[in-house]
RNA sequence: GCGCGCUUAGCUCAGUGGUAGAGCGACCCUUUGACGUAGGGUAGGCCGGGGGUUCAAUCCCCUCAGCGCGCACCA
C-alpha cells in the first residue's frame, strides 16, 4: 500500500490464476539461454564442485514414475547446492540398454509380423540404433518439461565412442590382471530370447511339480527333470553314506527307454543322505549343481536340451520334443518299463525364470566370458566399511554387503546385437606357422583381447572376432568414470569421485554395486561418497503400476495436468527413502493448489508492501516472525543436508500456507489497514522479505513456480533464481 | 530355509522415551477485497497382539501375527 492508501500496481500475471503450462516452458528456455546449467557459466567460480551423475534412463520408451523421481529429488539437489555456491554439474545420460532395448525391439518387430532371428545383424543393429536415437531424443525432451537442470552440453550415451573406448579398456586390464576370464560353465539359457543372463536376470519362482523315484539299476534316484536322464553321466551318494559306501568307485549298469545305461558311482559332500534316497543323478549339462559335481569329479557331459528347449539326437526317440512334452513321455516310459518307483505329486521347489518372459530357463553348458567378483568385491566390502560410501537408508548398507560377501562370477556375455561387442578374437584353426617361422609358435595366442582384427604372426592367419556383446550393466557400471573422461579429462580431475549417486532401490546389486566395484578397481576411488535409493513408485493400493494391471500413471501427463512443480511436490512429500511411494492424481492436485496459493500470495505481498524500501526498526510482532522464519530456514536448510526431503517439503508447504498465509497475511490486513505507520513499515519490509525468502527455499522443490514469480518481482539479489543465494 | 522392511485417523503417509501429526476425504459455517483452485471450524486413533526394561513406551528389547521384499544349489 502507498502512502496515500492506494495498492501499488502489480504485474497484470498475478491478476489470473497461476497457469503453468504457459509459464512452465517459458522458465526452461530461460534457464537454458543463461547457460548456468553449466557449472563453468556460473557467476561464481569458487565454490567447490558438487557432482550428481544421472542415472542414464533406456533410451527406449516414455519416461515412468520412476523417472520422475529421480529427476524430482537429483534437481533438488542439484538446484540447492547451486544456490548454495557449488559448483553443480547434473551429467545427463541414456542408456542403450542392450537387453532390455533388444526385448522392446523384438516385440515391435513381433508386431509387424517380423522376427530377429534370420535377420542380418547388421540390419538388425541399425535398426535398433535408429530406435533408440529416436527414443533418446524424445525423452530427452521429457527430462525438459521435468525441469532437470542437467548440463546438456555434456550429456553422454553408453554408445557414445569414447564411452566405448573406456569399457574396452577396463575388460583389457581385466583380463591381463586375470580378473576375466572365458570359461565354459554352466550358466542361466533362455531359450525365447536366445541368450545366456546373469544371475541377477533371473527370478526364482516356488513351484509344486512331481518329484519322479526312477530305479536306476540297484537304486532309486529322485527327479523333478527324469527328461535329462539321457544326460546322465555318473550318480552320487554321500560319502559317508552306510547304505552305499560299497558301491563308491563302481559302476551300475540298467536298461534305460533308450537302451543300456553304464553310470559310475561318486561321492560327493553335495549329497543330503537324507533327501529323497541319497542318491542324486548327475546331468552336468543341464543342472548348475550337477555340473558343480562333474567338475569335482571330471565327468564328462552330455549336452540333450537344445538351445530352443528341445531334446537333441542323443535322446532316440524322443528327440524334437519340447521339455515339457518329454517330462510326460519320458516318465510314462518309465512307469511302463516298471522303473518309476513311486510318485510324489506335491514337491515344492524353486525354477528359474528369465526375469523379462518369465519363462523357465534352461541351464546349458557355453563358453562365456566371465569376471571373477570376489577380489573386486572384497575392496568395495572395505570402502563402504570404512563409510567410504554411506548409504540413505542406512539399512541398505547391510544389504550392499550381505550380497558383496556370497558374490558369484558374473556372465558378461549375451548372445544378442544390441550392444557393445566384446572385443575377443578367436585363432580359429591350429596354429600351423609359415615355414621359418616356428622358432616361438607355443606363444602364439588362441584368444587375444582387441578392438582391432588381429593376424597371427606365425601362419598370417587372421582371427575370428566373438559374435557377442556385454551386459549393459557392464558398461553402466563404469559410467561415473567413463563420462567424466577418465583417466585425462579435465571434468574427470575436477568432478571426481562424485558427491551423490540418487536411483532407485531394486538396481543396487545390478547398478550401484558393480560401479563400486568397477570405480574402485580403475580409479582407485569409490565414485560417489553417497548413495540414496528410492523405493518403486506404486499406484495409490500400493500395487506395482504394470501395463496388464491398466493402473500406470504417467508422470508426463501429470505434468501437463497439474504443472510439473505440482508434481514434482507430490513425489516429494510423503516420500521415504527406500520406502515405496504411492502417485495418485489428488495428490498432485493439492500441489497445485499450492502454487497457486504461491501465486496469489505475492500478489498480495506486491500490492501491500514498497519492494525497495530499506530494512526499518522492526516492531516486536515482525521481530517474532522473523524469528519464526529462520528458524523453519534452519531446519528445511538442516532436513536437506541430511536427505529428508520429504521433511523439509512438508514444513514449507506448512510454512506458507498455515503460518504465512493463514496467520501473517490475515493479521497484516488489519495492521496495514491501521494508522501506525511505523509498524506498516515494519509489515511491509517483513511480508516482502519473508517472501523472497520462502521463494528460494521452494525454489528446488518447484523450480518453475518460483523462478516465474521471481521474474516479476521488482527487487532481488539475482536476476535468476535459481543462481541466488540460499537464505542463511 | 536365512535376511530385511512395514503395521499410527476413512485413504496415503510423517513423527517422538513424558496427555498423538500432515495432506486428501467427511461434516458444519463463511459469498465483493491475495486466492472460492478459497477461508474458518468439527468429528475421527487402547500408534497390529502379548510380554519385558523404565518413574514413564506408539517410540528401546523379546515374542507372536498379518503384509511386502531380497537372498538361497538339496536332486
Amino acid at each position: 500500500m502507498q502512502k496515500d492508501g492506494s495498492k501499488q500496481s502489480i504485474p497484470e500475471a498475478f491478476l489470473k490464476p497461476y497457469d503453468p503450462i504457459a509459464e512452465e516452458p517459458a522458465m526452461y528456455a530461460l534457464w537454458e539461454e543463461r547457460g548456468y546449467f553449466n557449472p563453468d557459466n556460473l557467476p561464481d567460480q569458487s565454490g567447490e564442485p558438487y557432482t550428481i551423475i544421472m542415472p542414464p534412463p533406456n533410451a527406449n520408451g516414455s519416461l515412468h514414475a520412476g523417472h520422475a523421481v529421480f529427476v524430482t529429488i537429483e534437481d533438488l539437489l542439484i538446484r540447492y547446492n547451486r544456490m548454495k555456491g557449488k559448483r553443480a554439474l547434473w551429467l545427463p545420460g541414456a542408456d542403450h540398454a542392450g537387453f532390455e532395448t533388444q526385448v522392446v525391439y523384438e516385440k515391435k518387430l513381433e508386431k509387424e509380423g517380423r522376427t530377429r532371428f534370420g535377420m542380418d545383424s547388421e540390419q538388425l543393429r541399425k535398426e535398433i540404433l535408429d530406435f533408440t536415437l529416436a527414443n533418446k531424443s524424445f525423452m530427452e525432451g521429457q527430462l525438459r518439461q521435468l525441469g532437470a537442470s542437467c548440463d546438456w552440453s555434456r550429456e553422454k550415451f553408453t554408445l557414445d565412442p569414447d564411452v566405448v573406448k573406456t569399457v574396452y579398456a577396463t575388460f583389457e586390464q581385466l583380463y591381463k590382471d586375470g580378473l576375466v576370464y572365458r570359461g565354459s560353465k554352466s550358466i542361466n539359457w533362455c531359450t525365447k530370447h536366445q541368450t545366456s543372463l546373469s544371475e541377477l536376470e533371473t527370478i526364482s519362482e516356488e513351484r509344486i511339480d512331481p518329484l519322479y523315484y526312477m530305479q536306476y539299476g540297484p537304486f532309486v534316484v529322485a527327479t523333478v527333470r527324469p527328461e535329462t536322464m539321457f544326460g546322465d553321466t555318473a550318480v552320487a551318494v554321500h560319502p559317508e553314506d552306510a547304505r552305499y559306501k560299497q558301491w563308491i568307485g563302481k559302476e551300475i549298469e540298467f536298461e534305460g527307454p533308450i537302451g543300456p545305461m553304464k553310470l559310475p558311482v561318486v561321492a560327493d559332500e553335495y549329497v543330503d543322505p537324507e533327501f529323497g534316497t541319497g542318491v542324486v543323478k548327475i546331468t552336468p549339462a543341464h543342472d548348475p549343481n550337477d555340473f558343480a559335481v562333474a567338475q569335482r569329479h571330471t565327468l564328462p557331459a552330455i549336452a540333450v536340451i537344445d538351445q530352443y528347449g528341445k531334446l537333441t539326437n542323443k535322446t532316440g526317440k524322443f528327440a524334437g520334443m519340447k521339455v515339457e512334452e518329454a517330462r510326460k513321455t519320458v516318465a510314462d516310459d518309465l512307469e511302463k518299463m516298471g522303473m518309476l518307483a513311486k510318485v510324489d505329486r506335491e514337491y515344492k521347489h524353486a525354477v528359474k525364470k528369465c526375469y523379462k518372459c518369465e519363462r523357465v530357463l534352461e541351464p546349458r553348458i557355453l563358453p562365456q566370458w566371465f569376471v571373477k567378483m570376489k577380489p573386486l568385491a572384497e575392496r568395495a566390502r572395505e570402502a563402504i566399511s570404512r563409510d567410504e560410501v554411506v548409504f540413505y537408508p542406512e539399512h541398505y548398507e547391510k544389504i550392499m554387503l550381505h550380497w558383496l560377501d556370497n558374490i558369484e562370477d558374473w556372465n558378461v556375455s549375451r548372445q544378442i546385437v544390441w550392444g557393445i561387442p566384446i572385443p575377443a578374437w578367436y585363432h580359429e584353426l591350429k596354429c600351423i606357422p609359415k615355414p621359418g617361422r616356428e622358432a616361438d609358435v607355443s606363444t602364439c595366442e588362441e584368444v587375444v583381447i582387441s578392438v582391432e582384427k588381429p593376424v597371427c604372426a606365425f601362419c598370417d592367419a587372421e582371427y575370428l572376432r566373438d559374435t557377442d556383446t556385454f551386459d549393459t550393466w557392464f558398461s553402466s557400471g563404469q559410467w561415473p568414470f567413463a563420462t567424466l573422461g577418465y583417466p585425462n579429462g579435465k571434468d574427470f580431475k575436477k568432478f571426481y569421485p562424485t558427491q551423490v549417486m540418487e536411483t532407485a532401490g531394486e538396481i543396487i546389486f545390478f547398478w550401484v554395486a558393480r560401479m563400486i566395484m568397477l570405480g574402485l578397481y580403475r580409479t582407485g576411488t569409490v565414485p560417489f561418497s553417497t548413495v540414496y535409493l528410492h523405493g518403486i513408485v506404486t499406484a495409490k493400493d500400493g500395487q506395482k503400476m504394470s501395463k496388464s494391471k491398466g493402473n500406470v500413471i504417467s508422470p508426463l501427463e501429470l505434468s501437463e495436468k497439474y504443472g510439473t512443480d505440482a508434481l514434482r511436490m507430490g513425489l516429494t512429500i510423503g516420500n521415504t527413502p527406500g520406502t515405496t511411494t504411492a502417485l495418485y492424481e489428488e495428490k498432485i492436485r493439492a500441489y497445485k493448489l499450492f502454487a497457486n496459493k504461491l501465486w496469489n500470495i505475492t500478489r498480495f505481498v506486491l500490492e501491500n508492501t514498497d519492494a525497495s524500501a530499506d530494512r526499518p526498526e522492526l516492531a516486536e510482532a515482525d521481530a517474532i516472525r522473523l524469528n519464526e522464519l529462520n528458524d523453519m530456514v534452519a531446519d528445511v536448510t538442516r532436513d536437506i543436508d541430511e536427505y529428508r526431503f520429504y521433511m523439509a517439503g512438508e514444513k514449507l508447504y506448512h510454512y506458507v500456507w498455515h503460518t504465512f498465509a493463514d496467520l501473517v497475511i490475515e493479521e497484516s490486513k488489519s495492521i496495514l489497514g491501521g494508522s501506525d505507520a511505523t509498524a506498516q513499515a515494519s509489515r511491509q519490509w517483513f511480508l516482502y522479505h519473508a517472501l523472497i525468502t520462502f521463494l528460494k527455499l521452494l525454489h528446488p522443490f518447484m523450480p518453475f513456480v518460483t523462478e516465474s514469480i521471481w521474474q516479476k518481482l521488482p527487487n532481488k539479489d539475482s536476476d535468476v533464481l535459481m543462481v541466488s543465494k540460499w537464505p542463511q
